[in-house]
DNA sequence: TAGACGTGGAT
DNA sequence: TATCCAAGTCT
């Protein structure tokens, strides 16, 4: 009974700190108003969401809303324009995902929404927690949304001292346990809100936070030590070589990456593979070729890369193999170029306006 | 199930 | 500069 009334308690003081202190997002209806969130908006700034900051989606999600306002605008929209639309953001099996999602519900769901977590689970690129959170915030039914915020505050909350990964399943049922019959998306997004302002990973509020007194870390020394995660292991160095193929008309090759694998589906500069021994530098085509002094360097999740940036210039005639477009540079920036190839695609450019100066 | 899968900001 | 990390999902 005393656990119980703890649990209670738990949601009760942090609704209560939500209802002052809710920041205000784009998707989310203003605060104390009763209007209904829109699913589209919801479910799409869930996907946008996933492993990214609020800053960086911000823009693209005022972008997406604006050009494709409602399901069925997406599920009609062409694969190249979202693909370029979400270039930057990362993460490129969730656009795909976010079209095949689109055109599902509009397909199979007469373009609404599935408003049930078992529904949206089927969909692609809807997981457990994203299931989770549109069931909570949009349908306003029960659901336990659990994301790294929601880790981190109830491992704190409880001082679960199992590492991560294996302390999922003790946490989940925890966040069960505290999560409210009422109000289950307001308590998701107050727990978020706690954990990106307050509940912090390193140098946590604990001063201000409204469940100082309810927290068991917080009577610990250290309430940053939670949650205890397993030790990760070491980033691996790749390398490459990425080929800049200008046409004296001022047009580059471009080419599309395949739908699997890294940056899958991104329209790309030709690059070799990327291995951890330096391949050979083999062109695509003769021609005359120079390579940049420095390579460009990227930072991906599980290995860094660098490639050797290779320039040729050729004439009108050329015509590399393989598929392909020659894609304008005075509108380079609507290619939708992944941050690695606009980066070697700076590298080439600069190279090229320092040729002219010599 | 552990690894693949991007990016940029904070420290 | 190096490391961590953010509203995860898929295989």
């Amino acid at each position: 009974m005393r656990v119980e009334s703890s649990n209670r308690k738990i949601a009760k003081d942090l609704l209560a700190h939500y209802d002052v202190h809710a920041r205000r997002l784009p998707w989310r209806a203003p605060p104390g108003s009763n209007e209904a969130a829109d699913p589209y908006r919801v479910w799409l700034s869930e996907i946008m969401l996933q492993q990214t900051t609020v800053a960086a989606v911000a823009p693209y999600f005022a972008r997406f809303t604006d050009r494709w306002p409602t399901v069925a605008d997406l599920a009609a929209a062409d694969d190249a324009e979202v693909m370029a639309a979400w270039a930057g953001l990362g993460y490129y099996a969730r656009a795909r995902n976010l079209l095949a999602c689109a055109r599902a519900v509009a397909r199979d769901h007469g373009g609404t929404f599935p408003d049930t977590e078992q529904g949206l689970r089927a969909l692609p690129g809807v997981g457990a927690y994203t299931a989770a959170a549109v069931t909570a915030i949009a349908f306003r039914r029960r659901a336990v949304v659990v994301d790294a915020n929601v880790e981190r505050v109830v491992a704190r909350l409880f001082a679960i001292a199992t590492p991560l990964p294996a302390a999922r399943p003790e946490i989940r049922a925890a966040a069960d346990r505290i999560t409210p019959d009422a109000r289950a998306g307001d308590f998701a997004q107050a727990m978020m809100d706690l954990g990106a302002t307050l509940c912090t990973p390193r140098n946590p509020a604990c001063g201000i936070c409204p469940l100082r007194e309810d927290c068991a870390a917080f009577l610990t020394a250290d309430p940053a030590a939670f949650p205890v995660k397993a030790a990760k292991k070491a980033r691996p160095h790749r390398h490459g070589h990425v080929w800049w193929i200008e046409r004296t008309d001022g047009h580059v090759w471009l080419v599309r990456r395949p739908d699997k694998g890294m940056l899958g589906g991104m329209r790309a500069l030709p690059s070799s593979d990327w291995s951890a021994a330096a391949p050979a530098a083999t062109p695509p085509l003769a021609a005359c070729w120079s390579a940049l002094a420095d390579p460009v360097t990227h930072v991906f999740t599980h290995f860094s890369l660098g490639l050797m940036v290779h320039v040729a210039r050729v004439n009108g005639d050329c015509l590399p193999p393989g598929q392909g477009e020659w894609w304008p540079l005075d509108r380079l920036e609507d290619a939708g170029l992944p941050t690695l190839f606009r980066r070697a695609a700076d590298a080439a450019m600069k190279e090229t306006i320092d040729d002219v100066r010599r």
